[in-house]
RNA sequence: GCGCCCGUAGCUCAGCCGGAUAGAGCACUCGCCUUCUAAGCGAGCGGUCGCAGGUUCGAAUCCUGCCGGGCGCGCCA
């Protein structure tokens, strides 16, 4: 259900036949056809830039071709009004009943409202977080988890099949002096060796846990052995404890990922030999000396032979190198075949959420994946700028090299999920964001968290008043959605339901940019109109929800307050917020 | 030096696959507030969309070049 694209189909079906009756050239496109909504509401309802993106393969003037397009939309019996403006605009409004039956519609959908075949059925794979699990998530994290999270989901909403995944960085340096950390915390747990964490290991305290736990379950069975016997196990059980923690707190803020990928396992089953052979018959690998970057040199280059992607053949700036001097792998090697297993486990659509320091790596990444996939596969990757943590105006200092952070753990039991996520989703993902503990918890106009959970509760207030008022009276979604809703005829109630009408556009247009903070700013926009309606019956006691005196038009405008709920509570879904009837 | 991101009202930000007079909140100013239903409400003020060119019916939006800020730049992930 949707509107627009209803018109649309309407507006195709008058430009065929204008094909038909010679009026226009066949075989024109249309691609460039929009219907929408115009930006001013004086103008109408809808707006078509048909006659504009048309007149030149039709050898017409704007205003021409709109004049002979514009009949036949007014042949439509639900169109009221069309007129021709500006540089050739067709404005066209709608009869009041259509925008009525868009009611009926929410109410009878629920919050199914909104759901779209846009993708019908496509597979996408989103990867967010995939956070080293070298220690655990911290406030920063949360943006990324949020942001993927939530384009799932309003992925999923627009018709896609949709994975969400986790990539665990298992293999490399990290998880080695990880697990040489964790050593020095488990000698510690043994009443052994130096409390201080000498440079080059991770400090953080919740290491003592993994040193605890682990010297609970070996007791001293490492100690005093070769690091060569130790590394790999103790490195497993860190990193086993560890992603336990991740996966805990990320339950905490709600993020459920079906599917975690680890990078060690996709090394040792040979995918990274395998697509590097791949890529070595195709000629995409070479020996080669890169040249030091202009400008800034760094210390200790020299030239190195290396092996070398010809990232350049796929849309890179230079060449990149894929193999480490002792010969492992470096990381983006290893990417190259995890990115390759997803597009073969069917997933020629990939998301990558990354924080904003990787975004060097998105046109390697993107290069290799159109080289690995023949062209076939697709890779966006979003990137997560800084969160930056306040205190009522105060910084929150943090040191990832002191160990001093203000993790995941801490914000959630400090403000809730609830919370967190919403305020994630109140930026464009590039900008950098500021979270104040005490202005997000604040229940004010100022909090869009508190003023959009309030529309939603305040229509629930409202309908449990109507309850009371409408003894008796089906008050049910089908019930209202049964209703004669023509009672609903004041401008401002109408253009309420225009906004909810709205709601499957957004949805299939946040969807296809891949931003899910669109859908935070419909919400914010819908509440504002709602709590503007509700206030309007302050002044004008017969635009107030609840008139006593009449039931028919008490009814009808509480099948608009459930409506508006309906579509708060739709869009929350997608950003993983719960709609709250009372606060 | 190169690449990517950002630059929109005093502040914080939307809008950016071109569309009509550029929006919201805060701040400020002026009113209202013995409220059905709830943590106020309404109105006003405020912008050469960083600068300069270009593309075209039309540019905040696309292209080029500058300026300013952030991130990154061979064996970290």
């Amino acid at each position: 259900m949707n509107i627009f694209n209803d018109l649309k189909d309407h507006l195709r079906n008058a430009l065929e036949a204008m094909t038909a009756a010679g009026e226009l050239p066949a075989g024109l496109s249309l691609e460039r056809v929009t219907i929408e909504p115009p930006r001013d509401p004086s103008h109408g309802d809808a707006a078509t830039n048909a006659a504009m993106v048309l007149c030149k393969p039709a050898g017409l003037k704007p205003r021409e071709l709109a004049e002979k397009l514009k009949p036949r939309l007014d042949a439509l019996e639900f169109v009221t009004e069309t007129s021709v403006d500006g540089p050739g605009f067709i404005n066209i409004r709608l009869a009041d009943g259509v925008w009525r039956d868009q009611l009926a519609g929410i109410l009878r959908l629920g919050t199914r409202f909104g759901d779209s075949t846009l993708g019908s059925g496509r597979k996408v794979n989103v990867e967010y977080v995939s956070a080293n699990p070298t220690g655990p998530l911290t406030a920063g994290h949360a943006r990324g988890a949020v942001v993927g999270d939530a384009l799932a989901n309003l992925l999923l909403k627009a018709g896609y099949e949709v994975c969400k995944e986790y990539y665990i960085n298992d293999a490399g340096n990290q998880v080695a002096t990880l697990a040489r950390s964790t050593y020095l915390r488990y000698l510690e747990a043994l009443g052994e060796g130096d409390a201080n964490i000498p440079e080059g290991f991770y400090p953080g305290e919740y290491l003592k846990d993994v040193g605890q736990a682990l010297a609970a379950r070996d007791g001293d069975k490492w100690k005093g052995r070769d690091e060569a016997e130790w590394l790999e196990p103790i490195r497993n059980f860190a990193i086993d404890f560890l992603m336990g923690e991740i996966k805990e707190d990320l339950k905490l803020l709600g993020v459920e990922q079906a599917v975690f990928s680890s990078e060690r396992k996709l090394v040792e089953a040979g995918k990274v030999d395998a697509v590097l052979e791949t890529l070595t018959q195709a000629g995409h690998i070479y020996t080669g000396v890169l040249e030091p970057p202009k400008g800034k040199t760094p210390e200790d280059w020299e030239p190195r032979p290396q092996t070398l992607f010809r990232a350049t053949d796929f849309g890179d700036d230079v060449d990149r190198p894929l193999q480490k001097s002792d010969g492992s792998w470096t990381y983006f090697a290893n990417d190259i075949a995890y990115h390759l297993d997803k597009f073969e486990r069917g997933y020629a659509t990939m998301i990558d959420i990354w924080g904003a320091d990787h975004g060097g790596y998105i046109k390697r990444m993107q290069a290799a994946v159109r080289a690995v996939t023949g062209g076939k596969g697709a890779l966006d990757v979003k990137t997560c700028q800084l969160v930056h943590m306040f205190d009522n105006g105060k910084p929150v200092r943090m040191s990832k090299r002191a160990g001093t952070f203000v993790t995941l753990r801490d914000v959630l039991e400090a403000v809730g999920t609830d919370v967190v996520r919403f305020i994630m989703l109140t930026r464009r993902n590039d900008q950098t964001l500021e979270f104040d503990f005490a202005k997000v918890t604040e229940q004010s106009r100022d909090n869009p968290v508190f003023y959009v959970q309030y529309a939603y509760a305040r229509a629930h207030s409202v309908l449990r008043h109507a309850r009371e008022a409408l003894t008796g009276r089906d008050l049910s979604d089908a019930g209202l959605a049964a209703l004669d809703l023509s009672p609903l005829a004041d401008p401002a109630e109408l253009a309420l339901v225009k906004r909810l009408a709205g709601w499957p556009r957004m949805v299939e247009s946040a969807a296809e940019a891949h931003e899910p903070h669109r859908v935070a700013f419909y919400l914010q926009e819908l509440a504002a109109e709602f709590h503007a309606l509700w206030n309007k019956g302050r002044d004008d006691a017969t635009l107030r929800f609840i008139i006593a005196e009449d039931e028919a038009l008490t009814l009808a405008r509480m099948a608009l307050v459930r409506g508006a709920a309906i579509v708060v509570a739709s869009g929350l879904e997608i950003m993983g917020v719960t709609p709250a009837e009372e606060m």
